[in-house]
DNA sequence: AGCTTTTGCTTCGAGGCTCGAAACAATGGA
DNA sequence: TCCATTGTTTCGAGCCTCGAAGCAAAAGCT
């Protein structure tokens, strides 16, 4: 049993996590958006096919009522738009629009620049990433 | 410019933190708890002295309105008590009750059980929390 | 085809979360 | 003593999240 490594870990996880975004957050007011919005707009690669309702809840851990609401949004925001899926006629999908595309990588950007994360050197980073990959392995991870 | 790399490792770091509270939402929804208010027990060490309302705020990155409103949830269901500090009157510090230390303890293991971090052996946790201590260490004076 | 079930999304209502502004008492300084 | 500051709470607003119910398209069955 190695539970002090793997609490310090976890702590270490909600840490950077809640400080990354402590660090954004007026980089996102400034587009009027919030950490919840933010991640979706990050979970759509716009370099991609657009995702589906159902696709996106499960990269953002979430219900459909809820996409709802966070799609209602984006949309009045001008950052994405819905659009039939003609290969299911029940099914939407999320296409970004230009604006969409301008405010995610400008964001993005912030995001890369403000997180602590930044501190690690490339090699230390690489490092990183292989452990987290293990962590993440199982399943597939949001885009981009 | 290794943006592709550090994008990587905050994609991670968020798909981790959601995982992990997908996980145990069932076992915090045992004790009526969410996310916000377990960590708000999670940030009380019951083996140290009391911590006060303002640092509690500190720790879980919100304002003072925010934690009297989690404060107030945690004493409702029994698990922390407010108490006058001695020293400043006008400083409420949060005291674990026997039961709060019992299901502090018993959420804490439910985590450890169920985080994907978990999958990490204890030599990889060692490397894992050696990268994040470099990142959270609040040792970056002057910067750019 | 017709009928039923399943699936994807939306609407609605309730409750939890987060914040800024304002209020209050205790503290500290001039 | 008087005044500014600090720690917390109250209030009101808006955002987030969920379960239940509803609707239309798709899929399955006979």
């Amino acid at each position: 049993m190695t539970a002090h490594e793997l609490t310090a870990v976890v702590t270490a996880t909600y840490e950077i996590w809640m400080r990354t975004n402590a660090l954004i957050m007026e980089a996102l007011a400034g587009h009027r958006l919030t950490p919840a919005t933010f991640q979706a707009l990050w979970a759509i690669d716009p370099d991609e096919p657009p995702p589906s309702m159902k696709v996106m809840a499960e990269r953002l851990y979430c219900n459909a009522p809820n996409l709802t609401f966070i799609t209602n949004q984006l949309t009045e925001r001008g950052l994405v738009e819905r659009a039939v899926d003609p290969s299911d006629r029940r099914s939407r999908v999320l296409v970004m629009t230009p604006k969409g595309r301008e405010v995610r990588a400008e964001l993005l950007r912030t995001t890369l620049e403000k997180t602590p994360l930044g501190v690690l050197s490339e090699s230390e980073l690489r490092q990183l990433m292989t452990l987290l990959s293990r962590v993440i392995q199982p399943t597939t991870p949001i885009s981009s």
